[in-house]
DNA sequence: AGGCATCATTCAAAGTTTGAATGAAGTGAC
DNA sequence: GTCACTTCATTCAAACTTTGAATGATGCCT
């Protein structure tokens, strides 16, 4: 029942699905050319897709002949919804399939109230409404996940602790559920719909309370062996440096992170707060070399790390965009003092992301597998 | 003509295949239920691998019922010849499917002579003899490779620059020739006959004259998004340190290579070369400690590295392991220094490599895709 | 109007996987 | 020794998918 011949084209159903997404607007021909399949493949799978709602014509071309039909992600039949999950606050997004936010809610919530997955499905239901189209719910969170069973290893900052998230919501929603780390899911939001979609190795660096990343390699995100990839965050920088809220002295994170700069700010009596800061680096230089110096200090860790990696490019994302330019220069010096390797001459992109960001990602999670049949929570195939 | 459905069935081989090679012996319902393929196809798939002599038999067990017949690598019907090439040298090794060397080869060589490969296949013919069950010859460079299509982009130490290797020398050999770096060759020899292979995620470092390291994922060698990944050797670890030969200042590999470590032996006068290092490190404090500042410096990049990369474990191999005892420590202590992320917990194993070991590497180019028919020199698809 | 170039679709043929039934190969009990 | 039993392996018709070649569609250009 399980049949490898329809697995062969579930395979290439999703194979052309994620062409068509992430190569942009392709004529059925550039498809059977790019896959190596036959156009009457193409022709099959593609009218499937479009019956399906995933894919629709969104230009036409010609020189000529018959003109080219190009396809391209659906705009309106099918969406998902994504959430940003934290301690106090849910932020909502619903995308379209094409990774466009059609609509976004915000709500008070408690992680670590009495029943925390009946209050959400509950801010859920009530925002939702129709349930026509939609493809799944997609949740972010800071923690450790595992994305393949649904399940929240650990979550400190909601106070989660193995909590089996996916099938318990499934089940309340009524709708497909997969959660997983927040930088994860940006990630994936990135593969699918940023600017270097079309690259399938680059990395992603976020800023803001904290900071993470994560490597883009074949099109997918990697875990590494324990799901524990991209932990930069807590890298050694300065084994004398302060100590560092996970126990460890000089991290990275200790240097480069809102509350960091905000807490070194604060101690050289410059400013009060992180905003405070950020003010002030318009006209104190002072204020100014701080963040240079944090910029040193990533730009350093960076230099390992991407050559390492070799990406395409790095994408700078996380609500630190906004600082990234008083930090830019001096991580791009240090990428450049490595004269081997791609650190000097990989591209920094700097994303613009809005609030609603992580949230998008966290739908990116469920855009990124819409022909799965819904999970089934009988047996799953181990490997 | 090529078919789609040959070519699932041509996946499927190599899907066994690999299993095979990989998960030790395994009966054929074990592979079924991995593969999730049903016992029928196993059943073909495997005689036509036991008929090509790429599998056989190797145990049977049985507890009640009908023996279970366990298969693994063949050990004799097919090899592969592995070659490292180097400026004034050539050694090559025999290698049976499983991995095993059965014969070597060593010859003076110059890569900077009139026509180098002409030379090399002299070399080699005379070496092979009878070419039956030869799968063919896999070639590592020091240097930067184009491994799909053949070419050597650029090898400083062979003095060879964009050079059709492959091409040139599988017409003068009539064998299929694969050529690659030397890193990513001995990474793809672990990743598929090391301690390591049941792993899908890890990690290898290389010590020695240089340092180099490569990461396996989804159990393919990573290459990056320029075939740059992997490039450790010259992330800057003090910024005010001496000048490396790339041109960067204070590169790790300035620092922890065997030139490098004899180089500051010499100037402390502590010892002329480097196995007189080696000695000396036995009974002189003074020695040991330079040992264990290079382990401090390389635990700091590894660190970084680990914990974005998130290996299930890091081999360590190269000319360099006979000194590694006298670095591991330091290199241990300084990945203990993280708190998150998977640093602190890797297992760091050391490979006993031989001298032949780099030959090997080559040969696994080989042995990793026996199924490949000949590579057309004609057209390739592009992607 | 007609020719033409290019894209797209149709359809019989070829090839692969699969479930169910059947066969094979031992162990252990009597 | 033989018989039942258990587990592994194979066979085979049926189901399904892809494909090459032929055919159709579509609009520009002359």
């Amino acid at each position: 029942m399980r049949g490898s011949l329809k697995r062969m084209r579930s395979d290439n159903r999703s194979m052309v699905l994620d062409y068509v997404v992430r190569q942009g607007p392709a004529a059925r021909l550039d498809i059977a050319k790019a896959l190596g399949l036959s156009p009457a493949t193409i022709t099959t799978v593609v009218r499937e897709l479009v019956d399906g709602g995933l894919v629709e014509v969104v230009d036409s071309e010609q020189t000529t002949g018959r003109p080219r039909e190009l396809f391209g992600p659906s705009a309106s039949s099918v969406h998902a919804i994504g959430v940003k999950l934290m301690a106090h606050r849910v932020v909502g997004v619903r995308v379209n399939y094409r990774g466009e936010v059609t609509g976004e809610m915000e709500h008070a919530y408690d992680s670590r109230g009495p029943r925390p997955l009946d209050a959400l499905a509950e801010v859920l239901t009530a925002w939702t409404g129709d349930r026509s189209g939609l493809l799944g719910v997609g949740i972010g969170i800071s923690g450790i996940v595992d994305a393949r069973r649904g399940r929240v290893v650990g979550a400190p900052r909601l106070g989660w602790n193995d909590l089996d998230v996916a099938a318990e919501l499934s089940d309340r929603l009524g709708t497909r559920v997969r959660i997983d780390n927040d930088v994860m899911a940006l990630a994936l939001a990135h593969a699918l719909y940023g600017p270097a979609r079309q690259h399938d190795h680059f990395m992603i660096l976020t800023l803001g309370s904290g900071l993470g990343s994560a490597v883009i390699a074949a099109g997918a995100v990697q875990r590494g062996a324990r799901g524990a990839a991209g932990e930069l965050g807590h890298v050694t920088v300065d084994a004398g440096g302060p100590e560092c809220g996970c126990g460890a002295r000089g991290c990275l994170e200790a240097y480069v992170s809102e509350p960091a700069l905000a807490a070194e700010a604060a101690r050289a009596g410059l400013a009060t707060d992180f905003e405070d800061l950020l003010d002030k680096a318009a006209s104190e230089p002072r204020a100014r070399a701080l963040f240079e110096r944090a910029g040193t200090r990533l730009g350093r860790v960076l230099q390992t790390a991407v050559n390492l990696v070799d990406p395409a490019v790095l994408i700078v994302s996380g609500e630190g965009v906004r600082w990234w330019p008083l930090v830019a220069d001096a991580v791009r010096a240090e990428l450049r003092r490595a004269k081997a390797g791609s650190a000097g001459s990989v591209p920094l992109i700097p994303d613009d992301l809005d609030d609603r960001g992580w949230a998008r990602g966290a739908a990116a999670c469920v855009l990124s597998a819409p022909l799965e049949t819904t999970t089934p929570h009988t047996k799953e195939r181990q490997r």
